[in-house]
RNA sequence: GCGCCCUUAGCUCAGUUGGAUAGAGCAUCGGUUUUCUAAACCGAGGGUCGUAGGUUCGAAUCCUUCAGGGCGCGCCA
């Protein structure tokens, strides 16, 4: 239910009606007629720009327009009290009271899926991916928590979403993991120097991962790396992907699906990959040139197979195979969403970090030659996260390399904080992340504010001794809200068109500001009773009005619906 | 050299399928508490929407130019 959507309709199809009237040849399909909340000031419920739109198309004058709209709505639609036009030809629009306490008792009935914009597609969301040769950064968390909002937000609007992760468990860096762990091992079973040269891991949870593996394997004597291979890669990979699980889990996060690269290629899904683009002559014998910025000294002109993604709009075509004929990283990543293809969804999300930006084209290409160009695939970057302490730029002395792990992060921070900060801003910015501001419990610190008002509402439930499930009485006899009231339900009625753009276009930093805006006129509409008594909402432990009521429930459903979507918990008491 | 992202108040940012006088928070200054939770609220000042053009009734939003910042540009993963 949208209300916008919904008194849009009824206008629209007022005007085909009475298009001979109203002198309009050319309705263009109603194209970009919308019904929105009109600036504050103007203190109206609604407004509507379909005699600017339809003016300019059918070349009359908007305002003499907007005047016989205004008389045609008033006479046929019984929802309206009062229009009015403002500035250029906007109709502005009051509801009756009537029509308002219907809108309320909509919502009080939707009550969990008040704002769903109903959809049942299937969704693929594949995020974090983070390389399990190591734990989790922060930068990863932020992607890690986007995806995690953007499938919660999703599933709300009714589709099926799988939250997927690629395991990167094969290939060279794999074997360098594995080659650091045994020489930590060798290291605390031998004491043999560890000595770091090039590809090696340097980090001290190298030795925790060695500590354990030397645990669990009291027989094992690691004489040679290559006969112990096998063993430390499954072993060291189980580690470390525990690591990150359970980083994931204290943010929150649970994935659907773990998909290892190791078994696409025991599975020859990068051979069907490449021969189904051979057959579609996507994918052929060629040369490429040098690649263009700084000089590679390893790059060799040689005959290769190489994926024509110049066809889909990619700068350059890519090569599929390296120097000695295996595939490429990217080769094998064409075989795995071959596999996403193959697997039904209409809508493939990948959650990138920055530095894969270059990497969009051509796997946005590969996809839509896999699959005919039916299944669109949505690239989505997260810029970097810059931490502060204070105000200033912070960086943690870490021997275990230049990162600021998850874990630093979760050992001073709540979940519930980093979800809501790691969200409050659109992932295409750098996000500046300040680890006391996030601690603060004041309105600095969006994540308080909205609980709190929250804690402040459930306190009055308790006070009232009801909950937010009660049925509410609205008499129109007696209907009347105050202008805090009717600020808070126009935000309220704000809600769906939130949820739609946040999720039609990804962007769930979207729903925090929201909140943070829904709470600011609660706040302010609470104060209002410090300084005069008649604002207060309750006397002798009983309402004063129902409609205040409604209004309260009405914002407690709506944070409880936002703040579940963001994953963030709402305490009852703070 | 090329691609992507960014440039809006002193600071950090919303706002971009073209709409009304461009909005928040922080910071600054000034107020509010015998409390339904002041962990809150109210008020004030603060703007050439990076630059220069263009498109039109109307541009922060669309197009082009230039400038500044970030990330990337493998036959690495």
């Amino acid at each position: 239910m949208n209300i916008f959507e919904e008194y849009l309709k009824k206008i629209n199809t007022l005007v085909d009606k009475n298009k001979e009237i109203l002198k309009l040849d050319n309705l263009n399909n109603f194209k970009g007629i919308v019904v929105e909340i009109p600036p504050e000031e103007f203190n109206f419920d609604l407004s509507c720009n379909a005699s600017l739109v339809l003016a300019k198309i059918n070349k009359i004058n908007p305002k003499e327009l907007a005047n016989k709209m205004k008389d045609l709505i008033l006479k046929n639609l019984s929802d309206f009290e009062n229009i009015d036009i403002a500035g250029p030809g906007f109709l502005n629009l009051k509801l009756t009271n009537k029509s308002l306490i219907s809108n309320i008792n909509k919502i009080l009935e939707n009550k969990k899926f008040y704002g769903k914009k109903n959809s049942n597609k299937n969704y693929n969301i594949e995020f974090v991916s983070a390389n399990p040769t190591g734990p989790m950064h922060v930068g990863h968390c932020r992607g890690a928590i986007y995806g995690d909002v953007l499938a919660n937000l999703l599933k709300f609007n009714g589709n099926n979403v799988t939250k997927e992760y690629y395991i990167n468990d094969y290939g060279n860096q794999i074997k360098n993991f594995a080659k650091s762990v045994f020489l930590r091992i060798r290291e605390i079973k031998y004491k043999e120097k560890f000595v770091l040269r090039e590809n090696l891991y340097p980090g001290e949870y190298i030795i925790e991962i060695g500590k354990k593996i030397i645990d669990t394997n009291k027989n094992e004597k690691f004489e040679n790396f290559d006969k112990s291979f096998q063993l430390l890669k499954k072993e060291s990979l189980k580690c470390s992907m525990d690591l990150i699980k359970s980083d994931l889990k204290k943010l929150g996060i649970e994935h659907d699906n773990f998909f290892s690269e190791t078994k696409l290629i025991e599975n020859k899904m990068v051979d069907k990959a490449v021969n189904y683009l051979k057959k579609n002559n996507y994918v052929e014998e060629g040369y490429l040139d040098p690649p263009k910025g700084e000089k590679d000294k390893t790059w060799k002109k040689t005959k290769r197979l190489i994926f024509k993604s110049t066809l889909f709009g990619d700068d350059t075509d890519r090569a599929m195979q390296k120097n000695d004929g295996s595939w490429t990283y990217f080769a094998n990543d064409v075989g795995y969403h071959m596999d996403k293809v193959n697997r039904n969804y209409e809508n493939l999300i990948n959650v990138l970090g920055a530095d894969h930006t270059g990497y969009i084209k051509r796997i946005t290409a590969a996809v839509n030659a896999l699959s005919n160009n039916k299944v669109k695939l949505n690239c989505k970057v997260c810029q970097l996260v810059k931490l502060f302490k204070n105000g200033k730029p912070f960086k943690m002395s870490k021997r275990a390399g230049d990162f600021i792990s998850a874990q630093d992060l979760l050992k001073e921070v709540n979940k519930d904080s980093i979800r809501f900060m790691m969200l409050n801003r659109s992932n295409d910015v750098e996000l500046d992340f300040d680890f006391d501001k996030v601690l603060e419990k004041s309105k600095d610190n969006p994540v308080f504010y909205v609980q709190y008002s929250f804690a402040r509402i459930s306190s009055l439930f308790r006070m009232l001794d009801k909950n937010i499930n009660d049925k509410i009485d609205l008499d129109i006899k007696e209907f009347s809200l105050n202008e805090n009231e009717m600020k808070i339900l126009r935000k309220v009625f704000e809600w769906p068109k939130i949820i739609e753009t946040a999720s039609f276009k990804y962007e769930p930093h979207k729903i925090p500001y929201y909140l943070y805006e829904l709470a600011t006129l609660f706040h302010a509409y609470w104060s209002k009773g410090n300084e005069d008594q008649k604002y207060k909402f309750i006397e002798g432990s009983k309402i004063k009005k129902n409609e205040t009521l409604a209004i309260i429930v009405l914002v407690a459903i709506v944070i409880q619906r936002g703040m579940n979507i963001l994953g963030v918990s709402l305490p009852t008491k703070m």
